[in-house]
DNA sequence: GTGGTCTAGACCACC
DNA sequence: GTGGTCTAGACCACT
């Protein structure tokens, strides 16, 4: 379900965060769901646990997951993800990105097109 | 001209880029401008002359400006930039924002007003 | 494994790419290969380990090599190598070289059976 | 008849030799020519005339042309200039430069090619 | 004066 | 232990 890339220059808990979250923006997990437990997680990787412990702890922290103590860590609403995420720091990225895009002379309606296609998909 | 954030995390060579990569896309800087010399910008900013080469090094790589042996640093033109970037990681790092905000329950037509701004301000 | 010739105008760091890069291309290190740590590296040669982290950095933005965050340093695929090249730039070089010793009087058989000797032995 | 690159990274100097070997390779210069004297090339290319003694002396001492008293700077030929060469190292960059085309996938055939036609061009 | 290289030594993040 | 960043200070080549 999840793999890594050994060449990708961020650290491997950063990685780990970012395919969790992929699989809950595509739908693939959903509210409520039970994800892997970090031994097993960590096992399936071959990494150290401490690893997963830490993706985990930043997950949790952007309100993505909640843990239950001694049940394991389970997908939180969107509501809660909304309340913790830092709607500003991500649209200063999207701006800058965007901004390098034009400046590259990339066309206006690709970009356009790209994201009718990210609301239209997304449920 | 420059300034930078301690509380940042990234480091400091790396907010250095971004910031004088900012003043290039608004054309503040055109190709052709000298921009400062590796001393002066360390002198201004109080941090060491090396940290301003690793900065500088970085657009180089990048095809935002060149050196000149004895002379200094200028800012490239948008062809030299365009051929040294890599698009595919541009375009990722924009679809992956823009995903998470459609999840977190963005206004498509705020996206596209930002897009239309930004293309708008670009001459 | 890696002798540097101070008599060589060339700087330090551009040696050790070099080397490097001829075992690579020799053969010698070969894909998922680690090469010595940093530290090592530096211990080995006796110089400073911040020249040493040059030298790498160079072999990685020319995709020979790639780091991995508290692991050490692997030697990349020829499909990384070859995605980063600037094939006109060695060409061009190759054939200024030629030109000058064709200007010099080589045989042209003698750089002949060279391209078919390399050819060869590469596998 | 010669223009400088002010993005190359070689010195002016350096580059100002290659042009001068380039056009006595293709036979523009030949054995006997004198060549723009230090004052001329200096006001033609608006940079400080001891860079061009620099280069002159450089192209000197590597056998391409020599210096008259009182006259001016003229083209050696192919003997002196046979004489004074480093072939190992000619021989060297080009065997380098070779393996690093046939490691990123050449093809074998374009290489005979780039040869014949070299040698083909050389009166 | 400008960039380019190198040393010595320090602290941090990651695994 | 490994790479990544930063400082302080030095020397060299180029213009």
């Amino acid at each position: 379900m999840i793999s890594l890339d050994f060449r990708d220059s961020r650290p491997v808990y950063e990685q780990i965060c970012g395919k969790i979250k992929e699989l809950i923006l595509e739908g693939v997990l959903s509210e409520g769901d039970k994800i892997m437990s970090v031994r097993e997680m960590a096992a399936s990787l071959t990494i150290n646990p401490n690893t997963i412990v830490k993706a985990y702890k930043e997950l949790e922290g952007g309100g993505y997951i909640y843990s239950v103590q001694g049940k394991g860590y389970f997908v939180a609403g969107r509501k809660s993800t909304a309340e913790n995420a830092d709607f500003s720091s991500i649209m200063q990225t999207v701006k800058s990105a965007l901004s390098e895009l034009c400046f590259l002379g990339t066309d206006k309606s690709e970009i356009l097109s790209m994201v009718e296609k990210i609301w239209k998909e997304m449920k």
